[in-house]
DNA sequence: TGAGGTCAGAAGTAT
DNA sequence: ACTTCTGACCTCAAA
């Protein structure tokens, strides 16, 4: 095409250019009410009472445990205290505050605001961002969100309008809970806009929970035909009314704590950490100030496959822009405009700025589903108009990624033709360590020295009890003809777990709990019933790999999303005395303590941080025999947890330990958890150096 | 089983 | 008020 815009000149395309209209495109300042204080969180010796949460509290059982404990919501003027609680732990029966109906606060929100109104919006911009003190999450007071009030309004009254149930009462309480333990955390100073890695995470976190617990809620009511439900949007809704985000301020280039590579399940996901602020469009962009003039320049592009954008090789993407109904299969099409999107990608290409990119890519494990990959700072090299396949005009732009960038996108690319077979995985030493015992192969790769396998060992793909355990209470299973739902609140299954499904509909834990009770051998549901998530086997496909200093560790080609199943850790049920020999013979004996749930750093809400008693203690020994759990390094800063898990079974103990992502792990990052306090008296004889790098990083560990 | 259609909906921008 | 396109759900044909 002749308009195609050359590096030297102006395309003709852009005289189509309306006279921009050149005021700030954010200038909306948030006042920074409160903040939480999530480091504390991830401190290991943060350490917090527990209490198992008994059939009488407040809550089902399924989703009070998120609230911190010990401290009265009354007192909001408290003082630091010495170890300052997580905001979400197992809850505490009797600290719990009764829950405040959402409603409540909808009314406050409509406009009869407290004290706490700030009328200064739009004022100062820039200053307070600026002049803030460290941490990233913005947490500005309800009230002060007007735009948040017409919205809850909106949905409020919607629903009525149509008639939906409106006894939100469970997630009003659940929001509720989520909000005190952030006005619990009102000590900490104001913040600036810019975010850092944990406040990301942290927000990450939240989102997740809550969206699970939605869906949790949701998935225990009946469903109503024809409504679309959107726990996603939910879960992002209340976290921006509440301000729970950060990296508000739009800005080019590096979004602080957002790491190249990062993955994403939902598009809010990526509005709230403010990589990307459209909830659904795919261009992003902001004003950018130039001597008198503002001008509008690209800082993001989702390429989703909604377009018909091109890939030529993971470094390059042709990207199409916005507008002209081309997404919209059968609508009729139109010309694009030179406006919006389109408009600002343009300018970027002649400034020379740089853009983040993120790709989607079709999720596997979900079928609907999609994952948005951060793949990190492109430029725009070119752009031209063609003829759609509708036969409408269509902008293009050709962006190439800045070279030294962590990889990302390509090692997607890799994964898959290492997959279909069309390149060989370097260092491959073994295609499956398992020998197939497992149902899908795992690797075993070494690209860094030349050492061929691991110790000897068996590989065993469960737990081996070498001598039978009593049951405490015999149980009986659930006859769930079609598998067990939520919204079966006579099924003994779901009772077990305090009346919901402990995992959502495509099986992702929803909290952690002292212990997950699944559907077993004296069940009649079958197996693909819901509340079997851990059972069937692998499901992402494992490596195990050489570290450059940690000796063996483990990772997968396939994303995992947060509270994904990975693998059990599997072995021999041995008691304390087995174990103490075998450390003794070997100081680096294969020997998983499951007696407390002490995992430092994991910050997955739901369980204490503090050491806390399992049920149903097990040590096990994987020297001799195990399957790939036993190659999981330990981490400051984990990504996994463990969890214990016991299937329905009438004549025999059938505890399992299982490990579930605490966060979404992009591809071929290494898994790692939280290896927890030895119960010895010689631990501390055999603490050893941690090199886990993480800045929550303790030192050593047993 | 999977591809394609349907549609209410959110944040941000523009008017 | 408009723009943008998601993500859950629904439908129907193909395997």
């Amino acid at each position: 095409m002749e308009e195609s815009g050359g590096e030297d000149s102006v395309p003709p395309a852009l005289d189509k250019s309306r006279v921009l209209s050149v005021r700030p495109l954010r200038c909306l300042v948030p006042i920074f009410a409160s903040t939480p204080n999530f480091p504390s969180y991830f401190h290991p010796q943060a350490a917090a009472p527990i209490v198992c949460n008994p059939p009488t509290t407040p809550f089902p059982a399924g989703f009070s445990p998120f609230y911190p404990f010990c401290v009265s919501p009354n007192s909001q003027n408290m003082q630091i205290p010495p170890q300052p609680p997580p905001p979400f732990g197992f809850g505490g029966s009797a600290t719990i505050p009764s829950p405040v109906p959402f409603n409540v606060l909808r009314a406050e929100a409509n406009g009869d605001a407290g004290p706490s109104r700030r009328s200064s919006r739009g004022l100062q911009p820039l200053q307070s961002e600026e002049d803030g003190s460290s941490d990233g999450i913005h947490v500005t007071d309800a009230e002060d969100s007007t735009r948040g009030a017409t919205a809850q309004k909106r949905r409020c009254g919607s629903s009525q309008d149509m008639n939906v149930p409106t006894s939100d009462v469970e997630t009003d309480a659940l929001v509720e809970n989520i909000l005190e333990s952030f006005n619990l955390m009102k000590f900490d100073t104001f913040r600036r806009a810019d975010g850092d890695k944990e406040s990301v995470q942290y927000i990450l976190l939240i989102y997740d929970l809550l969206r699970r617990k939605i869906s949790q809620i949701e998935d225990s009511k009946e469903s109503t035909p024809g409504v679309t439900r959107r726990p996603d949007l939910r879960a992002g809704t209340i976290l921006m009314n509440k301000g729970i985000r950060t990296n508000i301020r739009k800005r080019i280039g590096t979004v602080p704590g957002v790491e190249v590579g990062d993955i994403f399940f939902f598009r809010m996901e990526m509005c709230l950490i403010g990589l990307h602020a459209p909830s659904m469009a795919g261009i992003d962009y902001m004003g950018l100030k130039v001597s008198q003039d503002e001008e509008p320049v690209a800082v993001s592009i989702v390429s989703s496959g909604g377009y018909e954008d091109d890939s030529e090789d993971g470094n390059v993407l042709i990207y199409s822009g916005q507008g002209g109904n081309a997404y919209k299969r059968g609508l009729e099409t139109t010309d694009q405009k030179l406006e919006r999107g389109n408009l600002a990608l343009e300018k970027s290409l002649h400034r020379g700025n740089e853009v983040r990119v993120i790709r989607g890519v079709k999720d596997i494990a979900n079928l609907t589903g999609k994952i948005y990959v951060y793949d990190g700072l492109y430029k725009i090299r070119e752009s031209w108009v063609e003829k759609g396949k509708s036969g409408s005009n269509v902008f293009k732009y050709k962006l190439v990624r800045i070279s030294g960038q962590l990889e990302a996108f390509t090692v997607w690319k890799s994964v898959q033709q290492w997959k279909d077979g069309t390149a060989a995985r370097v260092g491959l030493v073994k295609s499956d360590l398992s020998s197939g015992a497992e149902n899908i192969p795992v690797s075993l790769v070494n690209d860094v020295d030349d050492e061929k396998r691991p110790a000897n060992f068996t590989y065993y793909p469960t737990l081996k009890y070498l001598k039978p355990v009593n049951l405490t209470e015999p149980s009986t299973g659930c006859s769930c003809q079609g598998g067990c739902l939520s919204s079966n609140s006579n099924c003994p299954c779901i009772q077990r777990n305090g009346g919901y499904l402990p995992y959502t509909a495509n099986g992702v834990l929803i909290s952690q709990t002292a212990l997950i009770h699944e559907c077993g051998s004296s069940c009649k549901c079958p197996q693909n019933c819901k509340n079997r998530a851990s059972q069937g086997g692998l499901k992402v496909r494992l490596e195990v790999f050489k570290t450059k200093d940690k000796g063996w560790g483990l990772r997968s080609w396939d994303p995992i999303r947060s509270g994904a199943f990975i693998c059990e850790y599997a072995g021999e049920v041995i008691d304390i005395s087995r174990a103490e020999e075998l450390r003794v013979e070997n100081e680096n004996a294969y020997v998983f303590y499951a007696t407390s749930t002490n995992q430092p750093g994991q910050f997955m809400p739901g369980v204490s941080i503090e050491s806390q008693k399992n049920p149903f203690p097990l040590i096990i020994s994987a020297t001799d025999s195990g399957n790939v759990a036993r190659f999981m390094n330990h981490s400051c800063s984990p990504n996994v947890v463990w969890q214990p898990v016991l299937r329905e079974n009438s004549k025999e103990c059938d505890l399992h330990i299982v490990f579930y992502a605490v966060r979404h792990i992009p591809p071929m990052t290494e898994l790692t958890y939280g290896y927890g306090i030895v119960p010895s008296d010689k631990a501390h004889q055999r603490k050893k150096k941690c090199l886990c790098g993480s800045v929550k990083c303790s030192g050593y560990f047993y």
